[in-house]
DNA sequence: ACAACAAATCAACCAATGTTGAAATAAAAC
DNA sequence: GTTTTATTTCAACATTGGTTGATTTGTTGT
């Protein structure tokens, strides 16, 4: 993975208006939503959220996807899970227990983060 | 969790210098590195380190414990992992098996992140 | 063709961030 | 106590990002 790309990803993940339109995004799954709809839900001028989505498309976050006179917006669950590793990867160089009591659980799905096993928590 | 908590997260990831420290810790584990040694490791300037190093603390991404004249900065595993849980929240409303054909498997360990059992994936 | 609508671009302004060398602080070694 | 070493703070500069209203592009329905 580039480092070019997460770069630009996180940079993407640093303003509020961004963060909440992927989250969106990520909650509406393949369905997505036209870019009206997600400036009414999230009450930003259109203008202003044009700006953002075209940031976030430009980092590869969402995908456009043209609708008669719709503009189509779905979040790049694959690079979202690509940042994750890139993040995670190395961790502890190889010895994972040593950030075992560390651990959070992700709440996307228990295919993708499952529940952590009795041995791995604290007391 | 705190929104600006997340904002300043990816704020701070989104600079080369500092993704590169963040990794570098995460890669070293409990044992962290002190701020000198990560300046030589990644060749930069211990002045501009500094900067990144105050903004990466600020954002709890990092912890620091003073060692007589050595500062020694760790990763924040546990922040990271609440990122994580923080991005993929809600992912598909609840319908995983919508974003399952999306996968990709982090490397932080088997104990975060299982290999994609077969059923996940496509032919 | 034309009016109505969705969305993007433009230009202007304001605000925040990254980098660097020199100076300051603070602990260790002599 | 003076010198050396580790790190941070400061001031200056250059660069980049966010918001807004007006305008433009492109599509649908009449």
């Amino acid at each position: 993975m580039k480092k070019n790309t997460v770069i630009s990803a996180f940079e993407s993940l640093s303003s509020g208006i961004r963060l909440d339109v992927f989250r969106l995004l990520v909650k509406k799954g393949p369905e997505g939503m036209v870019a009206g709809a997600i400036a009414t839900t999230l009450d930003v001028p259109p203008t202003n959220l044009s700006f953002h989505l075209k940031a976030l498309t430009q980092a590869r976050l969402l995908t456009v996807e043209q609708e008669g006179r719709f503009q189509r917006y779905r979040a790049n669950i694959s690079l979202m899970l690509d940042l994750i590793a890139y993040l995670t990867e190395e961790c502890c160089s190889g010895h994972p227990e040593q950030c075992a009591d560390m651990r959070a659980a992700s709440k996307c799905s228990d295919a993708v983060l499952p529940p952590i096993s009795p041995t791995q928590v604290k007391p």
